[in-house]
DNA sequence: TTGTATGCGTTATCAT
DNA sequence: ATGATAACGCATACAA
């Protein structure tokens, strides 16, 4: 079995309290001591116990990222990014995969593993008011993306707004008159896809053109599937767009292959944007115009409100706004 | 405060040991006491300390996913597999990141968190004979993907010798006969590479062609961009190739690109075939042919080896090979 | 500067 | 069937 800080301390002829001073780099030990009891811990191979460690200080050093699907593209760049600032401070990252129902995203949140097993909770997952509604906020919790800020729950987030309008300025800049949006998600109440619409509709109304239903299409998930389906279908209507803007890069991924499927290109007879920027649309073909989102900051953003917030639970909660960009590629033929 | 056992019986007027029973849902307790502990814990809204339960049990219900990086596709799917695996066997699963440097790999292998946070560690980062040599085997630790098998460790693997052969077979059977392999990793020492130049050079011997150095193209990274740099370095060649068998899709798909940025065309002038089978490629234009690996199954079975082995410390090491199938696609024209 | 002793919240042993 | 109590391994208040 493992050696403990008492074997140690026989080892050593001292007490168990000398051997945590030298593991804990205490200022008062005195030379001959420390060097005494350093034997002893390397000759035990003695490590101390992390669990035991974290019972008795109340803290586990584990905190917990909480995502939809981890092999989402955008949410493993999330995940990595976490986890590089987190390890910098010390701390171990558990992922969580909620899917798409409400049931997990509720477990997550309200169980016991939150409370008493995690330091910090970080929760990506799209969610409505309703899911945060009672959460207790005495642990922390930092919420990424685009939730309604309610001044309880630091909050890293996006200019969704802002970010769908400067996609679909871009596409009206370049002369495209018949734009769709595909992502809404009209049977939930989650803020992301609805911040996205009013960002498209805004741009849409500033240029004088009239928004209808119609142009805005359902997403279920924001996957390449999904972006297949919504454009084959809007190919087969009557009036065909002549640019797309979709609310993720992997819907856009399926829109390109469903317009090419159907025998018409992008650029030529469709402009299709995307956001996020994940590393696959720079290599597409055509590459994937997109809203490039600084995720390490996100990420950093995150990490850090969350320790902060651990050192000092008082902390009032704070709300950051992360940057965006366009990044005009081949798919609007904005650039080459 | 969170409130404990104490607590509830203190309020339940019966002794920690009781309320213990009622918890664990012990056998012997009599309705009414169970009525009575119940109450006390809905009322002061119990939740049991995973911490402090484990610190007496020994068993801290906790994972560990080694990959290099989570953000790659193939590591991303595997991270999704493993959590749901894991999740339904009562664990949470913490993800660490190598990178590329071996100094990473050999601390999650040697630190203190394997043996005493960790009940197992899945490792999945390509690794040399000498990683892990001296590595303790009494705690459960299960390689993923390829390392030479030394028998005192579990060992999902898929048949890379026979998976490289299929790829290349696939291709010399479409009348390709300049073909070459980009992947090699001629500074280390890794299984996986090495074995998939076997399967490589097996199959053109077979087809009675020589193999010449310069058909094996190294990539130090299985990225995109190093598929394509490689690629682009391949078509300024004398002898172009007719067909690039890349060790990853991620290669394959950074070569496709370099490919038609050279003018030229996939599969017309160059046929391409990955392995790894990544949603990516699916959509892709032209879609990637692949060898596809049933990552749910390494998952699942990397998930139960290791079960088994927390379950058992003694139990003799298992080799499972994960079944692979070739997916002829658009990149070989070997269907559309 | 170092030793003694207590408690973190749980499970498990030994009683009764 | 239930109660009292001893660990699990560590950090720390208090004492010396």
């Amino acid at each position: 079995m493992a050696a403990t800080l008492r074997d140690v301390a026989r080892r050593a002829g001292v007490s168990i309290r000398t051997v945590s001073n030298v593991v804990a780099d205490y200022q008062h030990v005195s030379k001959s001591m420390k060097e005494r009891v350093e034997q002893a811990i390397a000759e035990l191979q003695y490590r101390p116990n992390p669990v035991a460690r974290r019972l008795r200080t109340g803290r586990t050093g584990l905190l917990a990222l909480v995502v939809p699907e981890i092999d989402v593209p955008y949410f493993s760049k999330l995940a990595r990014e976490v986890i590089r600032a987190a390890t910098a401070e010390g701390f171990h990252v558990m992922i969580d995969q909620t899917g798409h129902g409400r049931d997990r995203r509720q477990s997550l949140l309200r169980g016991t593993e939150r409370t008493l097993l995690f330091d910090g909770v970080l929760f990506a997952p799209l969610a409505t008011a309703g899911d945060l509604e009672g959460i207790d906020p005495d642990r922390p919790l930092v919420l990424l993306g685009e939730h309604s800020f309610d001044g309880r729950f630091d909050h890293v987030a996006i200019d969704n707004i802002q970010a769908a309008y400067d996609a679909t300025a871009h596409l009206l800049a370049l002369g495209r008159r018949r734009l769709v949006a595909v992502g809404a998600q009209p049977e939930e109440d989650f803020a992301t896809p609805l911040q996205r619409t009013e960002g498209f509709t805004r741009a849409l109304a500033e240029a004088g053109l009239e928004v209808t239903p119609a142009q805005i299409r359902p997403a279920a998930r924001y996957s390449r599937e999904d972006g297949y389906r919504a454009t084959a279908a809007l190919i087969d209507a009557q009036e065909r767009p002549d640019a797309i803007f979709c609310y993720s890069d992997l819907l856009a991924m399926g829109a390109i292959r469903a317009i090419f499927d159907a025998g018409l290109t992008v650029p030529g007879d469709i402009a299709v944007i995307g956001i996020d920027d994940i590393d696959e649309g720079r290599f597409a073909r055509p590459s994937l115009s997109t809203v490039s989102l600084d995720i390490g900051y996100v990420a950093s953003q995150a990490v850090a409100a969350l320790c902060a917030r651990i050192d000092n639970p008082g902390r009032v909660a704070t709300e950051t706004i992360a940057p965006h960009s366009l990044l005009p590629r081949e798919s609007t033929g904005g650039q080459q």
